[in-house]
DNA sequence: TTGTAGGCGTTATCAA
DNA sequence: TTGATAACGCCTACAA
């Protein structure tokens, strides 16, 4: 049972009398051959246990099928969430993905880059921060992006602003005296700022108190912890005896208030209500379950791995799609109604 | 900035006067080179602005670095944690990764690795339970599992059974009167198991009362729920007014655990301990931080991935490892004390 | 319906 | 220190 010897097409076709292009064509335009050839063909392919060798079709075709994917980290759920649904993408396009995580550091992002290209990906999915997408655009492939800065590149990406309008909206109907949302400082060029606009709006449309905490949480969970204990002061002391609405922008950070409070009070006071961002796991399992804006990851990446592609295959016939403007897909969120905004008792 | 044909060896060769032998020497054993031909080389490279082409490299020497990865799932963190440290073990070996999610379906698992196979991975990192290690170990490449059955191939593990041990020794430090150890029926194949037996050894040799209860968790959060709100009511029917010492199979059913008594009764009662397994974000975000069986996934990957090199390594050089017995490397976890177990007062 | 010949961009083997 | 030449295993005209 050693290292047997590799069988190809020209022991197949030594086996068969036929040439190795008719074993190729077996392979790649089957009907194109006499019945009876394909069988004896057939036989010869599992009598010598062939096994196919995709690189060097690669090198004699160009078509690696290989799109490689720059994630930022893995420390949100919402990353390793997109990066599930756009593995399982290969059930119907067949790209294979080469998976790099940039940990936000811009070198070796550009390494992982440069090792991409050189195993030819015919397309790229870029979610780290780092690059600026004019530098991406130079690499003269395919390129879609999701949730960061994306001027010079297409892009698939949730509406957060209508995610931030819809949260807000949610807590207005449940008659919330003051509005709140708290997010860490963001650049206003990545679509996340969207929720603080959007956020921003409905209040300012509906003569609603409101108000935007920038801090810097998302660093760890004790950091986030400490925050926002320290906003529940302030708002405690601000907003004494109001029924405040709190948006944060994502559900580890609406369960970790939750969790405060519920350490605090022993339940969900009625002067609070929370909504979150995303529809992770993490809204669905906490301590009550929290309203959230969801994100629809599953189309998120289906239309991303979509694009590049389309983007590949327009590539293939002249160049007709790629030279044009890029294009920005926007998949609208899914406002979900949970206990934390409806009211406990409701909910069951 | 239209599709400028690449540049290739042969392009670089032509423009210093060297042989394309020169060229791939310049990459490959530099040191052979005069310093002066070096210099023109390089030069030349940047000039025509050279970009390696890794598959051409592939044919020719048969080394791909790519490594396969087959996980099971996405939905516990555990792997995608798993996950994180694979890919980051790129800096210490270089080898590159083709991950696929086998979702529990034996047929296109299959497909997966054949597909994995035609791209000539020269090792696998297999962390699904659908296809037996004896079929694995067919494939004449170097395969390393993680947390499922090993008997034909190599394997890192967390050491479940100290694992469970020492889940029952907190309990058992902290008074408990009855131990229980909440599970979902786990094949006695896989290492996991030993969660079981280490739990109930600790028992029996300090002669504890104790019990091993098998659900169907793990499936969805809202059947864990409705399960574990089934098993509270036992307990407390069952074992009213004693100490219970609960260890569950992993954070996130600790977690789900922990709110449904947090809703209750507000508060962890002093009747009930909790234990987790993996020390993921589950336990320490949770609404008070959750003692756990800790996994080193780090450790874990690195000795994986380490594993797997060094069989590609031996393969090189003759085959000495590699038809030897399987290597089975064991990690032990670390025990994380927390307020579940040590009391909500005394952590802070 | 099948075959011939050349090429994809490297590396390996000899030789100089 | 450098080169010539033949692989590597498949695909794609073009021919028959």
């Amino acid at each position: 049972m050693e290292a047997k010897k590799k069988i190809t097409f020209d022991d197949i076709a030594r086996y068969t009398n036929f040439s190795k292009t008719t074993i190729s064509r077996y392979f790649n335009n089957p009907d194109s051959l006499a019945p009876e050839s394909q069988r004896i063909i057939s036989e010869a392919l599992a009598k010598l246990d062939y096994k196919e060798n995709k690189v060097a079709r690669i090198l004699a075709n160009g078509q690696t099928e290989f799109i490689g994917i720059i994630l930022p980290e893995f420390y949100h759920r919402f990353f390793s969430e997109v990066l599930n649904q756009i593995l399982s993408t290969y059930e119907t396009y067949g790209y294979k993905f080469l998976v790099f995580v940039g940990n936000r550091n811009e070198e070796s992002e550009r390494r992982y880059i440069q090792e991409l290209m050189s195993y030819q990906i015919e397309g790229m999915l870029v979610l780290s921060h780092t690059i600026s997408s004019e530098e991406l655009a130079q690499l003269q492939i395919p390129i879609v992006t999701m949730e960061r800065e994306d001027r010079q590149v297409c892009s698939v990406n949730t509406d957060n602003y209508s995610g931030g309008y819809q949260a807000a909206a949610l807590l207005d109907e449940h008659g919330c005296d003051v509005l709140i949302h708290i997010n860490s400082p963001t650049d206003p060029q990545i679509p996340a700022y969207g929720r603080i606009t959007g956020f921003q709006d409905y209040c300012k449309e509906h003569g609603l108190r409101h108000e935007v905490m920038f801090r810097p949480v998302d660093r760890s969970h004790e950091e986030d912890q400490a925050i926002l204990e320290d906003i529940i002061a302030t708002l405690e002391e601000q907003y004494q005896g109001q029924k405040k609405g709190v948006f944060l922008s994502n559900d580890t950070l609406a369960s970790t208030l939750l969790n405060l409070l519920f350490r605090k009070y022993g339940h969900l006071p009625e002067d609070y209500r929370i909504v979150g961002f995303d529809n992770s796991p993490a809204s669905r399992e906490a301590i009550i379950p929290i309203s959230t804006v969801g994100q629809q990851v599953d189309k998120l990446a289906q239309e991303a791995v979509g694009l590049v592609v389309e983007q590949i295959n327009a590539r293939k016939e002249g160049r007709p799609l790629h030279s044009r403007k890029p294009v920005h897909k926007i998949i609208e969120p899914v406002l979900v109604r949970r206990a934390s905004t409806e009211g406990w008792t409701e909910e069951r």
